[in-house]
DNA sequence: ACAATTTAATAGGGATCACTATTTTAATGG
DNA sequence: CCATTAAAATAGTGATCCCTATTAAATTGT
């Protein structure tokens, strides 16, 4: 009998690297060791068992970083720490490169679009997250009341996507978190319209 | 006789769309309206069509982003034009969402590794053409000369890497415009110290 | 017009795809 | 100890993967 909980860590970990077109039924069956029909009479599908494996991965994520982001800590803080908890996500050793979520599923065959709408709302509720929050920084003074938390939350959404890209190409810990020091200078709290520019 | 940057153009934009993984000998067979041994005889194997089919595409958009950029303009400006133009084709009309690169095999089977360093290498190349122009800047007296050009031509890198994959999910193109809004005033240029952080 | 050469089309090879019907093994119950 | 149920393994489904050997058609040269 298969530990539900085991099969979907040994295929969320596949998935994450290979991406769903890239992982086979048969290297999932191998990976876990067990013979198809378990599989299937597990999982249902290997679409199915993709959607449960991101939901089991988004799970033991989730806590942490929601903890961070919807902690007491100043808006501008919280989001430092989350981006920079992503960034150690993208570059775990002895784990895939980047995030299982930010850059799956983006260019797909057709057969697959089902697939590709829910990585896709995925990364939509995760930017949703991130605009809620900031509202409420807008509620506790800390952000301007005309701020565009919709494109802000998508800004920094890029950022994390783009992060996600280059850890898969290979990019080392640091460097994202130089990436998060630059993309937090356009945080509107640290802008300021520079001199001799008011017209 | 099938005309070879007619097939390519058609490979270019089945790629763009559904990916390698998600390309099928079959549907580009299909799509140049050719029999199988027609493409390996012109283009060697599917991986060497998709390499053939990445350079085409890049070597058409090249020539005017790389005016745009190597232009006489300051240098945030030939970065903020250069940025809308990605936006621009990042959701051209009729056309594949996002960009054919900045988001291609990400996550792969081992099989497709050697196709995934080719796309790496490509985003690598571009990052550097932006570092390449920032470091022009230093010595034209717009940037500081200890401007961490590298790390800010990957910021901009991520920024283009997100954006398309907000346009593969849909974006429209005046959002991703406002993204490039906000990425622009994390320019080194734009940024001041806020006011009683001097310590 | 006919042979030589090139181009196109058919057909199919070996492997793998996602998925299951069937059989074998193991566990359970009285 | 045997019958019944539950679990696991085998074996194989038709479809599709990338790629090619072979055949058919068209083109060329003389």
């Amino acid at each position: 009998m298969l530990d539900r909980d085991v099969g979907l860590d040994i295929a969320a970990r596949l998935f994450w690297e290979r991406g769903y077109e890239g992982t086979s039924t048969a290297d999932l069956t191998k990976a876990m060791g067990i013979n198809p029909p378990t599989l299937y009479s597990t999982f249902g599908s290997k679409e199915e068992l993709y959607r449960q494996a991101l939901d089991f991965s988004i799970a033991r994520e989730n806590s942490r970083r929601s903890e961070i982001l919807h902690s007491n800590l100043p808006v501008y803080e919280a989001l430092s720490l989350y981006l920079y908890d992503i960034a150690d996500g993208d570059t775990q050793p002895d784990k895939p490169r980047g995030c299982m979520v930010s850059t799956a599923v983006l260019q797909h065959a057709e057969e697959n679009a089902s697939v590709a709408r829910t990585t896709a709302a995925l990364r939509e509720a995760s930017m949703q997250v991130l605009k809620s929050r900031f509202d409420r920084a807008i509620t506790e003074g800390e952000l301007p009341a005309e701020t565009d938390t919709d494109t802000l939350a998508r800004f920094y959404g890029a950022i994390i996507q783009g992060m996600s890209a280059q850890a898969c190409d290979g990019a080392c810990n640091a460097l994202l978190k130089r990436l998060i020091d630059i993309a937090l200078t356009a945080w509107p709290g640290m802008r300021q319209t520079p001199a001799g520019n008011s017209d």
